[in-house]
DNA sequence: GCATCCCATGTACCT
DNA sequence: ACAGGTACATGGGATGCG
């Protein structure tokens, strides 16, 4: 076994060795403060040294031995060296770099401006990371992986990686869910606790109370996890109310309330329940960051975390963040900058159709290629993007694989389904990273030679399944809908295997149609659309992109119509089945959701229409609908923030007054509303017409029919069939 | 003065 | 602090027509 000592103090203390994970890590003066929490359950906070130090590249090399006597010279500075380094992944040749080391964290600004100052330096490297990544980094400690160490007097003095990579359970951190109501920052009313999704304890009576009793079933429970609705925000919630109360409250583990919520992990009740505790260890162990701040962390941050620890662990020196700026004209844009390939799909319906998907095809290609941002031009060695990549990679591939074993529903499958979905979020976005402006590492041509080679497989895939008998019905970047009329799902599979074997990268059947339908153009009937297609798989369920029962702006009545409108479609055996009988009860359904609405019989709450407010009021440009909403409700001196959704219904469209022609549902009472009938008649068909356009149905002449009575339902089909 | 077309703007979705 | 590609609705000005 090996240990990585620390050079602290050798006092005659006993020396423990325990096995645990790292739950949480922080610097305070000039410590690194570690909970860690043991296999047996309990607890113990550490304390480890930390003596910060960066990089600095003289200006002029020339006159090294002066600048290091002058550095050395600041009060602040413990050491100097001079270190030959490469100064960036694309630098040709290694150069002179100070290597200093400060005597306090807090020291850095300090120091940093005064060699700013001084006009000595050209850069500086190193810097532009928070102390707990640097000291993290230098450990080579994801937090949360199981570990043994060692230490004395609650001082660290070493510790051992254990490999638990194969492991499915999270660590056994202790959870506690709880919810302030109601929410926003305003005065408290009330904290429900819950076990599971299950409420099971209300605090009550008076704000001051319910936050004394909530500080205190903390400090009774001692959880490791807390999860709210808005996770930190709801703890610095709580300490704003108990400010006012002028009572002291102790979310974290500190007494000194530094970091908020010290020693524990402020969960978002959304992210909870989507990636459970398994996502904050997958994004911890990813990133070399505590999961305190990692969880709520978007991707590229924590890619760029990731990076930087590659880069240190190959001694590279770690830039300043800053935009890159590639500047090409409208012509090379045209020539070179091309996404995923897509194939344009056969519009109309199709019988058993096979969905062939290749698994995380982007990262495999950096990861098989080795694609980087510095072997990119010259193909050299392991590329930092592959190592950013892969472990990841293998790790996703072997929980999502061990799900498939699983029982569904279990606890080890749900930890493994967990797991798999984070890091599937997280390796989906290293290609997109890789050509981000943001990327302190990135540039444009390694993002575009993926996407090279992307498209180059997709094409070879689609040229196989052509040779092996296959019909191409639709392709899009790394996906291909493929279909023979006798093929059985063993013939789909066995291509899929195929595929794979020939281009090297994972293939899988993904989706087994029965019915498949591909769109067309509404603004062109003429032309046929990719991302939009709705069709019925082999297991009888349905499944469907792009389409009006996707988007979250599409109002429920319309959403459980179009569900309904396609299960009735699809409630056959054979396309034949299809048009000659289920047809004609889809029309009927049609009239009967048509009547409901036009009769003002539908409940305003099945209407509402929900849509994202991006910037605030004053910077739209058109009047939308969502953005009158905004402004109604900014006029009552709510004032709906940037990201928010406003619902509201449609009073009448026609209406010359914008404000008149919506409601926010803020203002609509539970007597009703009368809503634009006409209006929501044609959301109502046009969902209709998704469905079913392909047999012709066109909803001008729908409603034209209806009009007349007593009408003949197929005469609306048959009308397009003999025109 | 009114209908119609076109385009910029904006949201949401797909991979 | 993920990219690029795609679809579609909406408002409002430009355009055409009488």
């Amino acid at each position: 076994m090996r240990y990585y000592q620390d050079l602290g103090s050798c006092r005659a203390a006993e020396k423990m060795r325990v096995k645990g994970w790292l739950l949480d890590a922080y610097i305070a003066g000039d410590k690194a403060i570690l909970w860690l929490k043991l296999e047996d359950g309990s607890l113990i906070r550490l304390t480890d040294q930390y003596r910060p130090d960066f990089y600095a590249e003289p200006a002029d090399s020339d006159s090294i031995e002066e600048i290091v006597g002058l550095v050395l010279n600041h009060p602040n500075v413990e050491d100097v060296r001079v270190e030959e380094k490469f100064t960036s992944l694309e630098a040709s040749g290694k150069k002179k770099v100070l290597h200093i080391y400060l005597d306090h964290p807090k020291s850095q600004r300090r120091v940093i401006k005064t060699l700013e100052d001084s006009g000595l330096f050209r850069a500086f490297f190193n810097i532009d990371l928070l102390h707990i990544q640097r000291y993290l980094f230098h450990k080579n400690w994801p937090p949360t992986q199981r570990v043994e160490i060692e230490y004395a007097d609650s001082e660290l003095r070493g510790i051992n990686l254990l490999d638990d990579s194969r492991e499915i359970e999270p660590p056994p951190f202790k959870t506690l869910i709880y919810s302030i109501e109601p929410p926003g920052d305003g005065e408290i009313q009330e904290i429900t606790l819950y076990r599971g999704t299950r409420p099971y304890h209300r605090l009550r009576g008076g704000e001051k109370n319910i936050i004394m009793n909530f500080n205190q079933h903390i400090a009774a429970n001692d959880p490791d996890i807390l999860v709210s609705p808005h996770g930190y925000d709801d703890v610095k919630h709580l300490h704003r109310r108990a400010e006012k109360h002028e009572v002291h409250i102790q979310i974290g583990r500190e007494k000194a309330s530094k970091p908020l919520t010290a020693g524990r992990i402020p969960l978002r009740w959304d992210f909870y329940l989507e990636y459970g505790i398994c996502g904050a260890v997958e994004r911890a162990r990813f990133s070399l960051v505590p999961p305190r701040l990692c969880a709520d962390w978007p991707a590229g941050k924590l890619i760029d975390s990731r990076q930087c620890y590659e880069a240190m662990k190959r001694g590279l020196l770690i830039p300043g963040r800053g935009f890159y700026i590639e500047s090409r004209t409208a012509l090379e844009v045209l020539l070179r900058d091309r996404g995923g390939f897509i194939l344009a799909p056969e519009a109309g319906l199709h019988e058993n159709v096979a969905e062939l998907d290749y698994e995380s095809l982007y990262p495999n290609i950096i990861a098989k290629e080795d694609i980087s941002y510095e072997t990119v031009k010259s193909r050299c060695g392991d590329g930092l993007l592959k190592a950013v990549a892969l472990e990841a990679l293998n790790r996703r591939l072997y929980f999502k694989h061990l799900k498939r074993r699983l029982p569904k529903e279990c606890k080890e499958w749900l930890w493994c389904d967990q797991r798999s979905k984070a890091l599937k979020g997280i390796l989906v976005c290293v290609y997109g990273y890789s050509g981000c402006f943001a990327n302190r590492f990135g540039n444009i041509a390694t993002f575009e030679e993926i996407n090279r080679i992307a498209r180059e497989k997709l094409v070879e895939t689609m040229n196989i399944a052509l040779e092996e008998g296959f019909q191409v019905v639709y392709a899009d970047t790394d996906s291909i809908f493929v279909k023979r009329e006798d093929a059985s799902r063993e013939d789909y599979e066995r291509l899929a295997y195929e595929i794979s074997r020939k281009i090297g990268f994972p293939l899988a059947l993904d989706h087994h149609y029965k019915f498949v339908v591909f769109l067309k153009r509404r603004t062109d009937p003429r032309i046929e659309v990719a991302k939009r297609y709705f069709g019925k798989l082999q297991d009888g369920s349905l499944h469907y992109r792009g389409i009006e029962l996707r988007r979250q702006d599409t109002p429920p009545f319309i959403k459980d119509f179009q569900e309904k409108l396609m299960r009735i479609l699809f409630d056959a055996d054979s396309i034949e089945e299809v048009r000659r009988r289920q047809l004609a009860k889809a029309l009927a359904y049609v009239e009967e959701a048509y009547r409901r609405v036009k009769s003002g019989r539908v409940d305003w709450r099945k209407l509402v229409i929900s849509k994202r407010l991006n910037k605030g009021v004053r910077e739209y440009r058109c009047n939308l609908p969502h953005v009158t909403v905004a402004k109604q409700l900014s006029l009552r001196g709510l004032k709906p923030a940037p990201g928010s959704l406003m619902e509201y219904i449609i009073l009448n469209e026609a209406e010359a007054n914008p404000y008149r022609r919506v409601a926010s549902i803020a203002f609509l009472k539970e007597g009703g509303a009368s809503y634009d009938r006409e209006k929501y008649a044609e959301l109502l068909l046009e969902a209709a017409e998704t469905i079913l356009g392909v047999f012709g149905f066109n909803k001008e002449r729908f409603k034209s029919k209806m009009e007349l009575k007593p009408l003949n339902l197929m005469e609306v089909i048959k009308g397009t069939l003999s025109s």
